[in-house]
DNA sequence: CTTGACAATGGACAATTGTTCACGTATACA
DNA sequence: TGTATACGTGAACAATTGTCCATTGTCAAG
């Protein structure tokens, strides 16, 4: 865990005095209004003369890995919450939960179209004790069926799923044949990746199309 | 002010099926992707060939108080999220969660005579996904060693306990030479009860006195 | 039969909003 | 001295995006 903070903290380069003041006021902004803020009204708050100069910040926080955006698209920022160093600015010994809900199925459709109507209860995770990034977009699966018992996932365990691109070795839930299953997502450098169930008596291979892979894998609840 | 909530309650009519559909897109859109959508990305999911089926749309959800926006400007939603009433379709809709400290070291005593200090985070579950009893005092325990790996539970683990009299076949939280570990709790009818590890390589017997059983456990958190 | 809520089409308009080109100033670095 | 990075101005452009016009149809309630 300690080790995940620090090498997160390694990747993220330094943000100046300003472009950390911008990117706070963007945080603040969603957090206050429930949705993000647009380039004039950063602009606005600053009181730039041009929105080149708000231009200018979210290009460096966008190269410093700060944040991620949809070019083009209005309001839509992504904040990466690579952990603030010690300097924690927020009050962390509040016992922050992030909410997930359980997904029954989430088979019928896009990855990022899929009906909640599956829903059947919710979880709630400390941060702290699960490395969730307090804008998570994670959900609950219930896994069905054996695939994956060599990764020690049983049965009836529900699987924390975190909406994101997969790297090499991540177990993932994918969208097969209809139906959401766990698989190993195996990319080795240069060849093209392809999925994997982790039981070996059903080493069955899977291709990869853009829609497939779900999310990634991030914790296993098990009642007992 | 009582007028608030009299209307809150009142207000939020209810929506049609078409307008939930609506709405659970809506939702489901900003936790997957972080910002809202578009109404054109609206019109997309549906397939409809004019805006303006949206606009209705948003307009009937406003009306009838589901939601809330900021005219003229893009992406710009906000949920209400008045919860719904009885009607509810879903099958668990109540959602009560439990709170459930964890526990770094309880090796010294019982968990309710824990200083709180060794307490390292909390953890969340929905009772309906996981059985609890709402007057619990569970507590979570991270997992050291290798005992209990026959029982799919292995180190690094987390596992939800909940204080009470172990019947023949539980997996208990036990104090044993001033640790804390976990085993099978085993009672053949007549016979005295033991304590055993779940690990065919160290097939321990464990005796048992008062003190001993802390808990039985319900539930295993892992991070992948 | 009329009225109103609900659902959807089609096209056009205008505001919001992201983007770019050109240009200016500092500061630090080799 | 050049060069890179950070910071900012100014104006114009183009894409995204919300909005409104008119119109069609269904269905239940009064």
């Amino acid at each position: 865990m300690d080790n995940c903070s620090r090498i997160q903290l390694n990747t993220m380069k330094d943000l100046t005095e300003r472009q950390r003041e911008i990117l706070t006021f963007i945080e603040h902004h969603e957090w206050r209004n429930g949705y993000w803020p647009s380039i004039r009204e950063i602009q606005e708050k600053f009181n730039f003369k041009s929105t080149n100069a708000v231009m200018g910040h979210l290009r460096a926080l966008e190269k410093k890995d700060a944040i991620e955006r949809i070019t083009g698209q209005a309001r839509t920022f992504r904040i990466h919450h690579h952990d603030t160093p010690e300097v924690s600015e927020m009050p962390n010994n509040a016992t922050e939960v992030v909410d997930i809900p359980i997904m029954g199925d989430i088979a019928a459709g896009y990855p990022d179209r899929v009906e909640p109507s599956g829903e059947i209860g919710r979880l709630q995770v400390d941060i702290a004790s699960a490395g969730f990034s307090k804008r998570h977009r994670s959900f609950a699966l219930q896994v069905r069926g054996e695939s994956m018992v060599d990764a020690e996932i049983y049965d009836g365990d529900m699987v924390v799923v975190e909406p994101r691109d997969p790297q090499d070795g991540d177990i993932v839930a994918a969208l097969i044949d209809g139906e959401t299953t766990l698989k190993r997502y195996i990319q080795k450098n240069g060849e093209p990746p392809y999925l994997k169930a982790e039981n070996k008596f059903y080493p069955e291979l899977y291709p990869i199309n853009d829609l497939t892979v779900q999310g990634v894998a991030k914790a296993v609840v098990r009642s007992i």
